[in-house]
DNA sequence: ATTTACATGTAAGGGGTTACATGATTTG
DNA sequence: CAAATCATGTAACCCCTTACATGTAAAT
């Protein structure tokens, strides 16, 4: 039920549309979940058949715009589920999946796949450290942001732990490819 | 569509029951793909409808045990898979929203979870490393063996960057309680 | 004989993805 | 006026989780 809590946070730091939302969620919430619009607004529609949210129609907008703001009921459910615990998610990897299923299928295109993934982390990490650069240096930090900057450092981390696997990953399968040429 | 592919792999490795595969999906192929024992009875039985699995009833076993073996058909099918690219999916992680929902939420309860959290995953590196030293150690290893223990090392690393950041928001979230209990 | 471990399944509900559909307003 | 952008939605499908249900064989 994450995503429900996502968007009341969201909505929490600043009332907006389903589309603004979507546009927030893929701009900077997606960095720990992400979401489609379709999602949000199906989403939006429980949160406000449940009366956690309200919705006006904006007039004057283009296609109907409908505002959603956090009912104080909205404000009592995120934070008792703030305080609920919840264990940690199993991590599921494709990539690994293939690495382990090479064994039987054969290394075809898998050097490839690991050079691409390298690629998508070395970009999201840039785009992490620029929001970085922007957001949080050579500011005094408030207590949110300096929780925001703590979550980004996480994206950060783990984005460089996946380029210094991926590396590692490279150089092993390189050599298996060496070795199977020797023959 | 990976769990179908994680299924052709384990069964690659040893043909078995639906109950010893879910075993053993417990048991090791969780660490980069778990799975219910329901999730997998059902794609067994989509597996041998599409002609990549075939079943055989065991006599004299216990509880009507089915042997499941890959066909060649499923061969072909999961080195397909294997050589076909996807992308890294989108990270989903709670703690993540919590920790940006506690700006308007409060923080009450986190610093335990964070606690929590340290602990299972230290848990987990635990285990990962007593498979390392079983496995791994003082062995001469065939391909098949060197693409498992990489798999291995991605998830002690990961769980080793995790234990890392949280023991990082440990300590900021102390800093955050002492610094409101001054006021 | 009872408990434990083995073994397979159904049902319901929620979450996520992709495709499709529609319409309004602003910009060029 | 055409295209791009803003804006909301339906439908279908698949995957995952949880709860419930049933039965067999080995061990104590």
């Amino acid at each position: 039920m994450s995503l429900r809590h996502a968007i009341l946070t969201a909505l929490s730091e600043r009332s907006s549309s389903g589309f603004e939302l979507a546009r927030r969620f893929d701009k900077s919430i997606r960095f720990f979940w992400s979401a489609t619009h379709q999602q949000i607004y199906r989403e939006l529609k429980r949160l406000e058949g449940d009366g956690l949210v309200e919705s006006t129609l904006q007039p004057n907008s283009r296609g109907n715009r409908k505002l959603y703001e956090v009912l104080p009921q909205g404000r009592v459910e995120l934070a008792a589920w703030v305080a609920r615990y919840e264990p940690p998610r199993a991590h599921r990897d494709a990539l690994l999946v293939r690495l382990r299923a090479a064994a039987f299928a054969g290394r075809a295109g898998l050097l490839e796949q690991l050079h691409a993934h390298h690629e998508v982390h070395a970009r999201q990490r840039a785009e992490y450290l620029k929001i970085a650069e922007h957001d949080f240096l050579d500011r005094e930090l408030d207590e949110s942001a300096r929780l925001q900057h703590l979550i980004l450092r996480a994206g950060v981390g783990l984005e460089e732990y996946w380029i210094r696997w991926l590396e590692e990953a490279i150089v092993e399968l390189r050599a298996m490819e060496e070795s199977n040429e020797d023959r």
